[in-house]
DNA sequence: ATTAGGG
DNA sequence: CCCTAAT
């Protein structure tokens, strides 16, 4: 449900990442579409049928993987990404090819590297061996195209269309050889930049790479060759990752990211969009994400408004990499992840590992875990005292002092509009102007555990559960705006948490030594005040900027796939808080309280139970708990399940408000007498009889059955 | 939206 | 309770 949810929302979406199973219906659909009437994207075409034509050739030869036609996607697609991507490729495949034909002209500049980029639409695009009709095509693109890209389009066409000659020789009988040694020095060529590249930062297998190499190779050649833009990147198209190239910084957009089809697609998406959207600024749900290194922002500078979709691939799956994740970053996504699912609307990007980097968003929502790191010294600066600082992982002192350590604070999502022409810099400024706002404008703690703020600001951290180590581990803190600065959003806290709270700043110094935390909701960090500091446009464009950016980034965050408009440092320092793994959930989206079910809710229940049968949870609320709006379907089944795990487990190990023998004799009756009879459930009513005779002593069965008859 | 199960 | 999957 929720992935289609997402699905929904966002027509592509390619970020649906994580299904394997998903698309059947797209990945049909995409064949077909191809093409359209306009040459425009016929040039598509070509040049993917072009790839094709090598990819195929490459293909054969090596034994890995699938052959040429059909299978190329799949293969592509199974092999290209262990790392979750691979959906995204699917996915992306049949965007582009949806979409491909739109934004044509828009991109024409970009176009060859886009197709380079897009394995897919090489893959896909059916060749087309007619010189005329890429002729043709070229020609409509290039006249399309603004006149900027006039020239360097058509050199580009024209060799392409060589490219393309030479290859349709061979591929009617011309000698392979031939063939193969054009596109093996193509290839080198291209290999030598490639290699540079940190290269698939060694996610991609062998097989990947290969197939990968293909299509982009090709790709890459003709950028190449027409561009003298040193904009086109080649590198970028392959490197998945965390190294992440920028992208040039080019008016236009940049490509050159292969890894990413979703780039593709997105980009794609937006450029119709971004006319229409340029100059919008709408505080709550659009965000603006700037963000350097992540591989999807590489051309995102220009997406500006629209909204990203979350690429986490992965993530969502990953229900169980946050049990075992012990890497920060991905539980800082999984609960942006589940936060996410909470409130918000738009999604927020995401991708392996990136999302320390995420510039940011204001919604007040999903606000409050995407953060961006702030560097310790700035905390302090901001009274944040000494004990704030240290590493992670709550001690548990002999004494009766708790310690914490926190490592680090997550900052709240932070909106921040930049001009395309923005220098990194100015971005980085601009995000710390926005952080420090933040931390200037007074933040206040609050503490979380379970995911649930502790407001109670009076009680102790004994009687709070914070001076027990098993609590510790679902310790979380937050720093929220303040009320003044945060003030202007309505903010919405999700369950019970109402905003407002104590005082702004407590520190953590103070939790240490008193009881009394502070809590508040923790979504509530958005603050206009940001929104507003951040607001101002950077506009200086500075390429070399940016280049900077890409080796601060190379060098500096081997590993951190994030983004970073901050120093390596910062980036640590903003990280999520929770002092340990575990608490991941502290502060994401929170569970929903608990509410042990009472022993009248329970008798309620089996009650209903005993009358409806099991499988029929909607109609047991409805008939005993129509009014209990915080039990669900969900919660009564779930309760019966634990009513029958606890009926038959040892009085002793049963725990929690006791629950009367004789009810929990009812349960296993009602249990076991029900589950006889799944398939009269339905038909219940009128196989009551029968039901009698079956199970006539089994429970009280009898009764309710009765009462029904 | 429900239901069923696993976690 | 949460999360997923399958209806």
């Amino acid at each position: 449900m929720k992935l289609k949810k997402r699905l929904d929302r966002r027509p592509h979406g390619f970020h649906v990442a994580i299904i394997p199973k998903a698309p059947r219906s797209v990945r049909r659909r995409v064949q077909p579409k191809k093409i359209d009437e306009d040459g425009e994207v016929c040039a598509f075409e070509l040049l993917a049928s072009l790839a094709r034509q090598i990819l195929e050739e490459e293909t054969e030869s090596s034994s890995a993987s699938s052959n040429a036609s059909g299978n190329d996607r799949a293969a592509i697609g199974k092999d290209a990404v262990e790392d979750g991507r691979q959906y995204e490729d699917k996915l992306m495949k049949t965007e582009c090819l949806d979409q491909g034909s739109c934004e044509v002209s828009a991109v024409v500049s970009e176009s060859a590297s886009l197709n380079c980029n897009q394995k897919c639409l090489l893959n896909e695009f059916p060749l087309v061996e007619d010189d005329d009709m890429l002729e043709r095509t070229l020609k409509t693109t290039s006249s399309n195209s603004s006149g900027k890209i006039g020239g360097d389009l058509k050199s580009e066409i024209c060799k392409s269309n060589m490219l393309e000659g030479n290859f349709l020789s061979k591929a009617e009988g011309g000698s392979p050889n031939y063939r193969e040694s054009c596109f093996n020095s193509m290839e080198n060529a291209f290999e030598q930049q490639v290699e540079t590249k940190a290269m698939e930062t060694g996610g991609l297998n062998t097989a990947t790479t290969r197939i990968s190499k293909d299509p982009t190779e090709l790709c890459m050649t003709f950028p190449a060759l027409t561009d003298s833009d040193k904009d086109v990147k080649l590198p970028s198209c392959r490197d998945p990752v965390p190294n992440a190239t920028f992208s040039r910084h080019r008016n236009d957009i940049k490509l050159g990211i292969r890894d990413d089809d979703d780039n593709l697609s997105r980009f794609n998406k937006f450029t119709n969009k971004l006319k229409v959207y340029r100059p919008v600024t709408r505080i709550g749900d659009r965000r603006i994400r700037k963000l350097l290194t992540s591989k999807y922002w590489k051309s995102a500078p220009r997406l500006k408004d629209f909204e990203h979709p979350r690429t986490d691939g992965g993530m969502r799956p990953s229900h169980r990499k946050r049990k075992t994740c012990y890497n920060h970053e991905k539980c800082h996504r999984d609960v942006l992840y589940k936060r996410r699912r909470f409130y918000d609307r738009s999604s927020v990007e995401t991708f392996d590992g990136g999302f320390s980097c995420e510039s940011v968003t204001n919604s007040p929502e999903k606000g409050r875990n995407r953060d961006k790191s702030i560097s310790g010294s700035m905390l302090q600066a901001n009274g944040m005292t000494s004990s704030v600082k240290g590493h992670q992982s709550s001690l548990h002192s002999k004494d009766s002092n708790v310690k914490f350590s926190i490592k680090s604070f997550k900052v709240p999502e932070i909106f921040i509009e930049v001009s395309e022409t923005a220098t990194v810099g100015s971005l980085k400024r601009t995000v710390m102007d926005a952080v420090t706002a933040i931390l200037g404008g007074g933040i206040r703690v609050g503490v979380l555990m379970h995911g649930k703020k502790v407001r109670d600001d009076n009680r102790t951290l004994s009687q709070t559960g914070l001076a027990s180590e098993d609590n510790l581990d679902t310790l979380g803190f937050t720093l929220d705006p303040s009320s003044v600065e945060a003030p202007a959003l309505p903010l919405v806290c999700p369950e019970d948490t109402p905003l407002l709270l104590s005082d702004a700043p407590q520190l953590v110094a103070r939790s240490l030594e008193t009881p009394a935390l502070d809590s508040e909701c923790p979504n509530a960090l958005t603050d206009l005040a940001l929104l507003t500091k951040t607001e101002t446009l950077v506009e200086s464009n500075d390429e070399q900027a940016i280049s900077h950016t890409d080796i601060l980034t190379d060098t500096t965050l081997p590993d951190s796939r994030a983004l970073v408009a901050l120093p390596a440092s910062n980036v640590e320092a903003l990280a999520v808080v929770p002092l340990n793994q575990k608490s991941r959930r502290s502060d994401m989206a929170q569970r929903r309280t608990r509410r042990p079910f009472s022993v009248s809710e329970v008798e309620a229940l089996v009650q209903a139970v005993e009358e409806l049968g099991t499988g029929r949870w909607r109609d047991v609320k409805l008939r005993s708990f129509e009014d209990a709006d915080h039990r669900t379907y969900v919660d009564l089944k779930d309760k019966w399940k634990t009513l029958v795990h606890t009926a038959r487990i040892a009085p002793q190990q049963r725990r929690g408000e006791p629950v009367p023998q004789e009810l929990l004799d009812r349960v296993l009756a009602a249990h076991s007498y029900w589950s006889q009879h799944q398939a009269k459930q339905q038909g219940k009513h009128q196989v009551a009889g029968v039901l009698k005779i079956e199970a006539p002593t089994d429970h009280p069965n009898g009764a309710t059955t009765g009462n029904q008859l």
